[in-house]
DNA sequence: GATGGTGATGTAACCGGTTACATTTGGCTT
DNA sequence: AAGCCAAATGTAACCGGTTACATCACCATC
């Protein structure tokens, strides 16, 4: 394999001359230079990355840590990782984790063994071994979409609680007051930051708030269709159903119709994420628009400041209502 | 930071011992092994996996070539990649390249810089430069799901053109006749043998081609959607149309609704994937299933294959027609 | 007691770059 | 002509492991 040493000899020169004459041309001269690309041309010469980084002890390298890449949402925020990435000279080691710990502990410790420079993590958890990074060690990671409350590093995320209440607001505003809500996973912060903002809505128009109507869930289609099952099939069936996620609302908007009953003439459903597939569903699904491509790239740009060692704030981003066919006016 | 030599002292013993202690543990003597190895753990040492590639020369991570992570099929093909991936010690690379052949060029180019032992693309594209791997030298990449006629490298593939056909039997053995044809791009080898199946279909029935029912796409909903609209406003409609993609189809159906026609009883409609979305579709999405997760499995093993030094045939999975409630009968 | 073999361990070269420091070259000043 | 400085280039240490080879202790055999 034709490696530095080889285009020196091509060359004339000495390793370090081609060293320099590469990563900082300006300090050889130009015939030097000259001479030394030729050779590099001729040998056809590529660095040998991994030297490099054992050597400058980066790797240009950042673990993501995706819960599903299958879920669209996440499709998104990693594609603007990966732009974002690219374009500052780091490359992308995805990280499908279905949510399990061990294998997420697993990947961060490619920070520990020097393969990645960082972290993203795009779940409510902290990888990082005690160990490993001590309490006060600054972690070189990002928490991103799902944030931990007390998150050891920086975080990116959306005001789930606000987006949640003004979810339901419109739901209220247009009649209804028997309003279902399709959860998400038990333990996750978003889960709970949503359902509050649901209740924020609720007690602000003086609903009392029915446990009944809240229905678990774990943002696939799936789990929207059971859940959509029971509430259809309340004694007093909610005429609205919010969901935490689009997934949900399409399964549930599928199941409600498999029941007779129509969107959204006697059921309307709102979602949350506003995936591709919203704007196809039929009918058309309100929901509430998140910055996806933009968590992922935010979510890299401050890691790069973490890991160049400056300090980084928290960042909330705004999400927009998108109104569409899916919620109208409540009729008794 | 902690490294070999740190251990070594601490145990008393060299470097050599500890790094055979780890490495080899039967041939170091019990007593050794222990000192060294409760120095490991006091000292919290973890091996840089950098060096030790460097030493190898060998990463253990393989860059996937993914045209567009946003579409749910490259999802499940990338989560099987994942996971085989993890299975055998490998890390994931994964790049979204958005069909860019400079950008696939640049990530193949990762191999060459020692960054990644091979490639897997998804696409029907050589992202190798003749001049790093001139003909005839063994590529350490697999091409898999849409394969180059001449790809030079073992590939893993559909019957495309044996499965279309089938969808499209499928339509005629309903009644149908007259068919319409929403596309994939235009220069993709999968677009060519599909619409090939979708040709042997109508012949082996007698039916001529008609050029009007065949219409663009590039497999995203939007473009299934704008197509049907073409489709529908046919002097002679197409009583059936058989997508290249469930994303198309389910933008298709979106567009005939909204056209006030109902799928399937004015137009059935059959897909291509069998995504996950496709079962919650309105109605239900008939469909050729792909075993998109074994796609990613099995280029995985035959990459690795390859990277060993080992001979590796290509592979071709099987289909399945799923039948839902998209496709009925045709009543003229 | 000399010889040879075996198992355990140490020494140091090596992978391919980068870079601190040393050396050389050439122009300019005095 | 001697002295000095800056620019250009060379030399070699270094990153942290792995491993070929050397060494050593110990025991068995002749």
């Amino acid at each position: 394999m034709t490696n530095i040493r080889k285009v020196a000899e091509l060359a004339g020169v000495s390793v370090a001359t081609v060293s320099r004459a590469l990563k900082s041309p300006d300090i050889v001269s130009p015939t030097t230079r000259e001479k030394v690309l030729k050779a590099v041309d001729q040998a056809g010469y590529k660095p040998n990355l991994m030297a490099v980084q054992f050597r400058s002890q980066r790797t240009y390298n950042l673990v993501v840590l995706v819960p599903t890449i299958a879920n669209t949402f996440f499709a998104r925020v990693i594609s603007g990782i990966q732009e974002a990435a690219q374009e500052r000279g780091y490359g992308v080691l995805l990280c499908n984790t279905l949510g399990n710990e061990a294998m997420e502990t697993q990947y961060a410790s490619l920070v520990s063994t020097r393969q990645a420079d960082g972290v993203i993590q795009l779940r409510a958890f902290n990888p990082f071994s005690e160990k490993a990074f001590p309490d006060g060690a600054v972690l070189p990671m990002i928490n991103a979409c799902e944030v931990l409350d007390d998150a050891p590093c920086p975080t990116v995320k959306l005001d789930n609680r606000a987006a949640a209440r003004e979810a339901t607001e419109h739901l209220i505003s247009l009649g209804h007051r028997r309003i279902g809500m399709i959860k998400g996973p038990r333990r996750s912060p978003l889960t709970r930051d949503r359902q509050q903002g649901y209740q924020d809505a609720l007690s602000a128009a003086d609903i009392a708030l029915d446990e009944c109507l809240l229905c678990p869930g774990d943002f696939t289609p799936r789990s929207g269709y059971q859940s959509a099952e029971t509430l259809i099939a309340l004694a007093e069936r909610p005429t609205a159903i919010f969901c935490e996620s689009d997934e949900m609302a399409i399964g549930a908007i599928s199941r409600i119709k498999e029941a007779g009953l129509r969107v959204p003439e006697d059921i309307s459903v709102a979602g949350f994420d506003d995936i591709a597939f919203a704007s196809y569903s039929d009918p058309p699904l309100t929901t509430i628009a998140q910055p996806a491509e933009a968590f992922g790239r935010e979510a890299v740009a401050m890691l790069i400041e973490v890991l160049e060692g400056r300090q980084v704030d928290n960042l909330v981003l705004p999400y927009t209502l998108v109104s569409r066919a899916s919620t109208a006016t409540c009729r008794p």
